[in-house]
DNA sequence: GTGATGTAAACTGTTAACAGTTGACAACTC
DNA sequence: GAGTTGTCAACTGTTAACAGTTTACATCAC
């Protein structure tokens, strides 16, 4: 009985390959850019290349790999100007998520999820990655739209891999910056003021893309436009 | 010369299915919750399972399909829920796109690619919606984000999905409604009112969701929620 | 030395085959 | 007749092998 139960819920191998490709991409442990070799990495799994190729292949859709014909998969990587549209999307995001899908005493909850976290504050960058994760992930099973939960979830996941690419500071400052801001903005939110909280995601961006030149002009101003 | 130059473009069969699959889908040939037989798909595109398995994982990742282990491919299927939850976050991702990310003569643009769709609004369904997705992918070239253009862009895929779910009237006045609203998105837009804008896409959310129970309560207004 | 050419190893794209599972249906029991 | 069991066809999951391409490197001409 509890064998049938797992049996239905027992994953394929292109799953497991593919949780692993996600663990080992947002972790930092293969850098943007980084060509995936199939046949080493099914090896090192104890899988075909058949596995392999559908877990990068689905992860194609997901955003985190490239692919080229005859040349295989490549971790996903970002231009600068990729990374500064992350960056200007992220506020949006968070604004339809405190605006319409969360209650104040959602945020409280989420709040006192991310006091959990200050003891891992410490460990090591990959580990941090991990378990931030999934302490977002629980924060965002409070979102009350499950689509937008995910679009979210897409975003951080996209965060960790250009973590590398931008503001190149020590991985402990990195990570006391990254809690920080997560508290900021779930206090003021739970403080009953979301219009802070979207101010601190806004000003998150702009730190996170100190060293990235800006652009000239991605978008006159519509209000500029006015004739 | 040409020919290595198209060599370098030249697909393989995992995306040639890959949007063919597409294609597929958002014309509504293949209905939500459809098994998606590996041998007949195989046969029908005249390649082996393994390029249809790829390109099946691809959309999943994408999230045009699921899959279930042992059982195989499935057209995305979605619950009421979550078609209200795709018609919640579409004013999100317009506003971001109206506020910030276009300027008003894009508007006017837009609003020119629109006129040339009055010719095939009488064509048939899966016509419509090839075209209308054609010059939505143009209308999206003119957004200053890559990233949220694909937001968007993979929002869209999934009301062509729904379409047979939401409002069940008519083709030819499904296909009048939708070329409509967009008319009206846009000319609001180039006449400088980015609200109006906004408002007549909350307002079309609220007219596909007619047939659907609303949901009781999808989140306590934030604003209510104040002490 | 510099650049072109040839060659072999490494790698991807694709296919076909095998193993195991699922689902449908007939046969059987009570 | 209702429910159980057995059986078989259809289908998915996975692997291994083959073909074709790319890359790196050595060789050769100048």
């Amino acid at each position: 009985m509890y064998k049938a139960v797992q049996k239905l819920k027992s994953p394929n191998l292109s799953e497991v390959v593919r949780d692993e490709l996600i663990r080992l991409i947002t972790q930092g442990i293969l850098q943007p850019g980084t060509r995936l070799n199939e046949v080493h990495l099914a090896e090192q799994l104890g899988v075909s290349r058949g596995p392999v190729r559908e877990a990068a292949r689905e992860l194609e859709g997901l955003g985190l790999t490239t692919s080229r014909p005859r040349l295989g998969f490549y971790v996903a990587d970002f231009t600068d100007a990729e990374i500064v549209e992350l960056y200007e999307v992220s506020p949006w995001i968070h604004q339809a998520l405190v605006h319409d899908f969360m209650t104040y005493s959602d945020a409280e909850t989420c709040g006192a999820i991310l006091r959990d976290v200050d003891s891992i504050a410490t460990s090591s960058v990959p580990d941090f990655s991990e378990t931030l994760l999934q302490f977002r992930q629980r924060m965002l099973d409070h979102v009350h739209n499950r689509y937008l939960a995910e679009q979210a979830l897409s975003l951080y996941r996209r965060f960790y891999i250009v973590a590398a690419l931008v503001r190149a500071e020590d991985g402990a400052r990195r990570m006391k910056r990254i809690i920080e801001t997560q508290r900021f903005f779930w206090t003021a939110l739970a403080e009953r003021d979301p219009s802070k909280a979207i101010e601190i995601m806004q000003a998150d961006s702009r730190y996170w893309l100190q060293d990235i030149p800006p652009r000239f002009s991605h978008a006159d101003d519509p209000r500029k436009g006015r004739t």
